[in-house]
RNA sequence: UGGGGUAUCGCCAAGCGGUAAGGCACCAGUUUUUGGUACUGGCAUUCGGGGGUUCGAAUCCCUCUACCCCAUCCA
């Protein structure tokens, strides 16, 4: 990873890699083979692999198979076969949790000798009732008391299957009123009597999730453990297995990031499932589908898909990406790569009149701007089939295509112009006679003088061959689908009898096809045959002509009015904390909010009393003491403080004395928080008395002013923004220790 | 009601005290025998709201609000 933006995970990675935390970086995907791989593990491949190559590490496949009553080997085979197609490759590092699992037995075999896991045999409603609420703290059950002897014991007896489902249970001591309720005494193993699809019948016993899994990272040397926003809670437990069992570092660490959500479809296996199982699609690789099956058979590349992931990002906030940004994926993706060809989705009979015989026209496969070769002939003759819609009786404002007023041109052939328009008895239009120009044909010197709109697409009769399109909709015709009830009911349309060029068909130059004006098409691998080809449509082209003829209803209310936030009620202050505030605003003349802040906290009030005994800067002091000291507070014990009050006094008084800048101060607050210097030797050791004397500033400014010529400009012109940036380079080039207030005043002077 | 998270353009998303990146979408224009592509330009005086600190805040402090996750012997 070189001057790349990088995410949040690769920036961990890549400080733990320079701290030289760990020496090689080992990243896991661990789905659970109870389902079918969608979109959303296409991210997590994307994230997992994709950061093991990126740091010369490597990236296991591990099938987490801890709950043989959900798993089947059809679902791994599945996973294996998504993360290939996706193109990464897992080497000999194919794991399966079930493998580890004596070695997961011995580890909790080794918790209850410490006295850290008891074999609990409350019934499952009570160990649900007695874990409390989110608010209320649970209690321990009477069995958590049992001794080592018989834990173990009983442990013993469980693995042998003596036991029935649901009697006894492992569960981690740790405390029953943690305020994070996964921490309440896990369970760690239950009692299956079922068929493992891999260690068979072996195991009466199973190590739930939270056991396995941080174990499992561990056997395998795993070094960042990546998983997905809702395991944020599982995270202390991961923590606390493996820092109590005090295993040999290095250990894994637990990172997550939120998973993906895109709006028209749903994502969960549950409702994937309903969908499947209640017919509503047609099996797990309905090309409508956000599987990885159904994206496969749409014609979806695997790079497609990976440059999606790379283009959504990474990070910590829920959120739901725009189909639209997986359209453009797939279309940047096939355009430069794919031959045109054309096809008649909706075919009307157009007979020219003048034209007699036969001719085969020649054209390219690509258009002028694709850098690939490759032609095939078009047979061209007197009945031909258009588009329905690329002809109008009495066209729209800014209609291009053919009209009895407007000749067009038939792609890689001749211009003609409508002659007449035949209608059957309902009055609907069922053919075109029309008439060409021979001398207006296409690749050679066109002689006709005519000017055409556009050009269209267009077939043989007698040449054309017959398929199947089946055109995709979005699943759902709402953005955030609850259910079945919204799902779109023209998601799928079948056309029979589309028309196409031949040599699609005899030469099969590619098997995906880009259907000039029409989209992007995939020849189906499951029911494609010579006899009777099927095309998938993948996506449409963008097509802003379609856009503009739909705008008029389209056109809804959009001057939004910002939000209105209603201010929630602040607790109010106890008496004591009223009289504080009063004497710091009215004694002390401190700030309301400052005051404020200072009364209701009294570690800080106490720290800001008796700094105030030896510096009488009550303003500056306060300041530093509410946005300073309460910062580290936030992420440091208050008993761990490597400063004092005295420092905060000693730092105050050199901010009222001039000597250094608050900028200054801020640092050398943060190196004190650090060392626990005291501030005068930090300044000292450090030079960083503040420069005052414009005759030292002055010429810094002439040099940024000098260096960057374009900017002044711009600051002239009006551009404010700019001052601060003017500031910045000042203050960067001497170090930060130009007084701002001074360089303030100067370069307003100097850019008058 | 406790704990853990998250809020930056219509949708994603950088940014970590000194000029609000980028992509998608959208809007113009140029090129074009695809109303495609490509190219050019336009799209956040403002970062959930309100205060505070600072010469200077999306970034630090306080506070409020909204949303997500946690009480499966699922993962």
């Amino acid at each position: 990873m070189n001057n790349k933006k990088k995410d949040f995970l690769r920036t961990i990675v890549e400080n733990d890699l320079k701290s030289g935390k760990y020496k090689e970086i080992v990243t896991r995907f661990p789905p659970e083979p109870n389902g079918f791989p969608h979109i959303g593990h296409a991210k997590s491949i994307s994230i997992n692999f994709g950061i093991a190559r990126d740091y010369n590490g490597h990236c296991n496949l591990r099938m987490d198979d801890t709950n043989p009553t959900k798993e089947d080997t059809k679902y791994v085979e599945a996973l294996e076969d998504a993360v290939r197609w996706l193109g990464f490759d897992w080497g000999e590092n194919l794991y399966f949790t079930s493998d580890y699992f004596s070695q997961i037995y011995d580890y909790a075999v080794q918790l209850i000798k410490m006295g850290k896991a008891y074999v609990d045999s409350l019934s499952e409603d009570e160990i649900r009732e007695y874990r409390g609420t989110v608010t209320e703290p649970g209690k321990r059950s009477k069995y958590a008391n049992r001794s080592i002897e018989e834990n173990l014991d009983l442990f013993e007896r469980m693995k042998k299957g003596e036991f029935k489902d649901g009697e006894h249970v492992l569960r981690a001591k740790i405390d029953m009123s943690a305020a994070n309720m996964k921490m309440r005494d896990p369970l760690l193993y239950r009692i299956r009597h079922a068929h493992h699809f891999r260690a068979g019948d072996e195991w009466s016993i199973y190590p739930m999730y939270d056991f396995a899994h941080c174990l499992s990272d561990y056997i395998e040397g795993v070094t960042h453990s990546i998983c997905t926003l809702e395991f944020e809670n599982n995270r202390d437990i991961y923590n606390w297995v493996l820092d109590t069992l005090e295993l040999k570092p290095p250990r894994p660490y637990q990172y997550e990031f939120a998973r993906l959500n895109i709006n028209y479809t749903v994502m969960s296996k549950r409702k994937l499932l309903e969908l499947v199982e209640g017919g509503y699609v047609n099996g797990w690789d309905d090309p409508r589908l956000p599987t990885i099956a159904g994206y496969r058979r749409r014609g979806y590349t695997p790079e497609s898909i990976l440059n999606f992931c790379d283009q959504i990002g990474i990070a910590k906030a829920n959120s739901v990406v725009d189909v639209a940004q997986l359209e453009f994926s797939i279309r940047d993706d096939l355009n430069p790569k794919v031959p045109r060809v054309m096809c008649v989705l909706d075919p009307l009979k157009v007979t020219i009149e003048n034209y007699e015989g036969s001719e085969e026209l020649e054209a390219p496969y690509y258009p002028h701007d694709v850098p690939k070769e490759g032609s095939r002939k078009i047979p061209f003759s007197k009945e031909l089939y258009i588009e329905r819609d690329d002809f109008s009786e009495n066209p729209p404002k800014g209609y291009y295509r053919l009209t009895p007023e407007q000749p067009v041109r038939l792609r890689h052939g001749y211009i003609i112009t409508c002659k007449e328009v035949i209608k059957d008895a309902n009055g609907n239009i069922v053919e075109i006679k029309a008439e060409y120009y021979p001398d207006s044909k296409s690749g050679t010197k066109d002689t006709s003088g005519i000017k055409v709109k556009s050009a269209i697409q267009w077939v043989s009769a007698t040449d054309a061959k017959k398929i199947e399109v089946r055109l995709y909709d979005r699943l759902f015709k709402t953005e955030a689908p609850e259910g079945i009830e919204d799902l779109n009911p023209n998601s799928l349309q079948i056309i029979k009898n589309a028309l196409i060029e031949p040599a699609v068909i005899t030469q099969k130059p590619d098997e995906r096809f880009q259907f000039e004006r029409q989209g992007y098409f995939y020849a189906d691998p499951v029911d494609y045959s010579d006899e009777h080809p099927v095309f998938n449509k993948i996506v449409g082209l963008k097509d802003s002509w379609a856009k503009k003829t739909k705008e008029k209803k389209v056109t809804t209310s959009k001057p939004q009015a910002k939000k209105v936030q209603i201010d929630g009620e602040v607790v109010p202050m106890s008496k004591e904390e009223q009289a504080l505030f009063d004497k710091y605003t009215n004694d002390l003349k401190l700030n309301n909010e400052v005051a404020n802040t200072l009364a209701r906290d009294a570690f800080l009030c106490d720290f800001f009393e008796e700094a105030l005994c030896t510096c009488n800067a009550p303003v500056t002091l306060s300041n530093i003491v509410v946005n300073e000291v309460a910062r580290e507070l936030k992420h440091t014990e208050a008993k761990e403080l490597k400063f004092n009050p005295v420092h905060i006094a000693q730092l105050a008084k050199m901010i009222e004395e001039d000597i250094i800048s608050s900028k200054i101060a801020k640092q050398v607050f943060e190196d004190m928080s650090k060392s626990g210097e005291n501030p005068a030797q930090i300044v000292e050791a450090k030079g960083l008395v503040q420069i005052s004397d414009p005759a030292q500033i002055l010429p810094v400014i002439d040099e940024v002013i000098a260096n960057n010529p374009d900017n002044v400009a711009k600051y002239k012109a009006g551009n404010n923004k700019l001052f601060g940036f003017f500031i910045g380079q000042v203050l960067k080039k001497t170090g930060g220790k130009a007084n701002p207030k001074i360089v303030n005043a100067l370069v307003k002077q100097k850019l008058m």
